[in-house]
DNA sequence: TTCCTCCGAGAACGATCGTTCTCTACACTA
DNA sequence: TAGTGTAGAGAACGATCGTTCTCGGAGGAA
């Protein structure tokens, strides 16, 4: 077996094992059991686990970000549907039965306080997907792309975790309304609008 | 020592250390040190450490919410007041140097998979601020409370995990006013008042 | 074939953790 | 004063975990 392919079989293993069941509860040897490699080959890769941990965060935000953008830029038709495209994204993302929340914000609550690194990839996560709606958000007439981009991040995380610990993805479609709105104020409040009534 | 005033001593250490550090890197060991306590009174008192951990979730569970009640019957002038000044509250925790995200979330992260009881509080926490939630918007004229409240509560678990995860507490200012334009935006679609533009 | 190198399988090691057990000291009762 | 029950201090136990080490075998070069 090739070292790459070692190293993206140990990544699968790690991903499907940490983001499941959390990455305290699972030793390495039964992550080596479920990649197939030898513990040797393990440890050729990832010297440590903190450093497989934070490369399958790694990974998992690249893939995550991406996924995001391809159904945005696939079934948004126009500027004004794609923040909301993220919502649809969102409630599919909830009805895999494998969902357990954000990868990050929960390795964040399992070992952010012990590890910077763990702290270092959350924070840099979030810190992309907010580029990237302040991104969407921008190409709309709206008086403060930043604003409405923060609010809609908030609706983001906020529908992920409450869909997480209820295990009902209906949080989606409370965000996706929600996002209607926010998107709504922020274009009446726009460049060239009058002020609201108040 | 009374039996009671050592399990409420157990029970601020627990609070202390597992909000702070994680629940799995905390032993018991370390606890019984910081709590004052023998091993043999801590065990008297939970027999087990997830016995431990369900009681501290529990404990901070109905002081969160009695800590977030308070402020808001005393800060808010009007009913209109009430469901912005619980955002307001939110920035006051998130400057808190302790603030480290919601024990809740970051537990059902942590042990969720692992552990019923754990996510059964987490669960039910978020179910008694969603009903509180929904019981201060009920005072508003608005269409549909409950939608209201669920997307308000969007707003607090997300502004909770991103202040959390940035650091920073201006989480707490995008949520006020997304907080802020739903609210208006429900009361323009509220009982008696006519279909918005669109 | 003989040697060298690399790999997988898994034992082994040292540390830690949750939990229990032992020992000693002290307060209270008859 | 002798006896009894209880508490604290901490050793001990069994399990688990991250990491390293050992052993035996496979494959290529001379």
């Amino acid at each position: 077996m090739d070292q790459e392919e070692a190293r993206s079989r140990i990544l699968d293993a790690a991903e499907e094992l940490f983001y499941g069941r959390g990455i305290q509860t699972v030793g390495m040897d039964e992550l080596r059991a479920a990649a197939g490699v030898s513990l040797k080959r393990l440890y050729q890769c990832f010297p440590a686990k903190h450093d497989l941990v934070e490369a399958y965060l790694r990974r998992r935000d690249a893939r995550w970000r991406a996924e995001l953008a391809e159904h945005v830029s696939r079934h948004a038709a126009t500027a004004e549907d794609r923040p909301l495209a993220v919502f649809d994204w969102l409630r599919t993302w909830f009805a895999d039965p494998g969902f357990r929340g954000c990868a990050f914000i929960n390795s964040f609550g399992e070992l952010g306080p012990v590890s910077d690194g763990v702290t270092g990839v959350a924070r840099h996560h979030k810190q992309a997907v907010h580029a990237y709606v302040t991104g969407l958000v921008s190409a709309l007439p709206v008086g403060d792309p930043a604003l409405l981009a923060g609010q809609l991040v908030l609706l983001m995380d906020g529908a992920i975790t409450t869909a997480a610990v209820s295990g009902e993805p209906a949080a989606a479609e409370y965000a996706r309304t929600a996002a209607e709105a926010l998107v709504a104020a922020a274009r009446a409040a726009g460049p060239g609008a009058a002020a609201g009534p108040g």
